[in-house]
DNA sequence: GTACCTGCAAATCGTTTGCAGGAAA
DNA sequence: TTTCCTGCAAACGATTTGCAGGTAC
């Protein structure tokens, strides 16, 4: 358990929230997560392992990903074939952007400083008070390349 | 009509498309348009002016705005929602990235050339053999903020 | 005990597909 | 006439919602 995990306890404490043993399963297994997961995924893999967490149903997870995205605790990502996933904001540390494969699907974070100066300084100029933003690198992975 | 429906009218007749009224007029809908469209509004937009374009079944427009795709007419957006749009690919001169409020919904283009110099370099060093790349700044505007 | 939390099943909504008639070549 | 193009309606799959029972406090 990272501290985001924490935080996002106490955020959702601070919101008024109860502890629920469902959301509980869903912030510890994002936690665990190294790159955005669908509701249809984190319910599969919940089901998949009764022991360690527990298993959610479906409303259930869509609610309780809604509820954190609105808390600013999850970031949103829609990339390719109408699904939406989510994964942990963790702040600073955690910021980075994705490539995907459009031919296996596959999804990978990736860091870049320079992208994130061009960025800021845009961001200055746009008509617009940017509060997030997302950068998507579309092609086909080493695998599928082959 | 741009060069764009010119090139998209050359490129389907060299695929061996025939010429149907309902991709005629779907071609020439997206020709008009500055920024991306869903296939939901696209069917709207048809079936309001009547006069100058035609209506089209909403199957039909998926159906064409797949062909497009595939054939590098047109490109994906998909932010927030759940929604994908669709916009001309009109080669380097229409290249531009998306704002988009997330309180109305406004989706707006624009252009930073730090930004492409900064995608260009990175695309060089990551894992993944890069076709295309999409930035969407999400905020509130200028109206919304007030 | 009250108000929130959860699961189930039904309802929505964007998108896709099967099929039959109409149009282009 | 052959093959493609369209529309309609049904099918699909992700997401949302209504409702009833269970749980935190």
């Amino acid at each position: 358990m990272t501290a985001w995990y924490e935080h996002a306890n106490s955020e959702l404490a601070a919101a008024g929230y109860r502890r629920g043993g469902a959301r509980r399963a869903v912030l510890r297994l994002l936690d665990e997560q190294p790159c955005a997961r669908s509701a249809v995924e984190i319910e599969e893999e919940l089901a998949r392992r009764p022991g360690s967490l527990r298993t959610v149903s479906r409303a259930s997870v869509y609610r309780i990903l809604d509820e954190l995205e609105h808390l600013g605790l999850l970031s949103r990502l829609e990339v390719g074939q109408g699904v939406v996933r989510f994964e942990a904001a963790r702040g600073d540390g955690g910021h980075h952007h994705h490539l995907i494969c459009d031919v296996c699907g596959t999804l990978t974070p990736f860091t870049d400083d320079g992208l994130e100066r061009a960025i800021t300084e845009l961001s200055r100029r746009v008509d617009l008070r940017v509060s997030e933003h997302e950068v998507v690198l579309h092609g086909s992975c080493a695998d599928c390349t082959r």
